[in-house]
DNA sequence: ATGTCGGTTAAGTGTGTACTTAACTATCAC
DNA sequence: GTGATAGTTAAGTACACACTTAACCGACAT
């Protein structure tokens, strides 16, 4: 379950490969659309792609010639989710310490929910 | 900007680098602290550290002969902002499609246009 | 059937990352 | 002071990652 996280994080944190999710975000795409912003090679795009399908984040079919890509929301949820849980638990900490953070005392970091 | 979101998910692409956050999430902690559950040199910790603290996931001070490092959330949720942002675009997509997708027809096969 | 388009495989290269050990500094206890 | 404790620096190694070029395969168009 660690490695998943690991593989998913490890997708995130390449630039080409985060401008392909957001491409992706907008609605399915090829390969070749996917490679026109980048300046590089196909078979490394491809490559970003296998990252990515191995992160769960996108899966694809091919359909002729063409493949289409889309994004995999769950695995984007997983991610988040695992950020959120964190934050939720050093949150709810600085709430335990005391209302006298939340109104000013604190390291101008207190999230007043 | 893309550099420091990088990092972010750079950052948390790392197993060991996880579990000192997952500790920090629970309070502040030493160094030593965040070392010993890992079966690693101290250099190692160091470095790992040494990227938190670069990517704003961390920050730590020093007193005396102990260096005490606390988490930092808004690091968190700016990883955690860029993801939900994509997120809600494609589901946001998602939604236009129509309605016939939100009440169970759901993971398979959208777009059946 | 021949050519082009979209994608794929294989193999190699340079760079970065995760460690290691060894040595060293600064504090605290006595 | 002496010595232990907490952390730090430097230097080196092994492996993973982001590419590259060259060659190739399977649609589809003419």
């Amino acid at each position: 379950m660690t490695a998943a996280i690991d593989t998913l994080f490890a997708a995130l944190a390449d630039p080409t490969r985060r401008v392909m999710i957001e491409r992706l975000s907008r609605g399915p795409a090829s390969v070749s659309e996917l490679a026109e912003p980048h300046a590089m090679s196909l078979p490394a795009v491809l490559q970003h792609l296998q990252v990515l399908e191995s992160s769960g984040l996108v899966t694809s079919q091919k359909t002729g010639r063409i493949r289409t890509c889309r994004i995999e929301s769950k695995a984007l949820r997983r991610a988040e989710d695992w950020i959120a849980a964190r934050r939720a638990t050093w949150e709810g900490r600085l709430d335990r310490l005391g209302d006298f953070l939340a109104d000013g005392a604190g390291d101008r970091d207190e999230t007043t929910t």
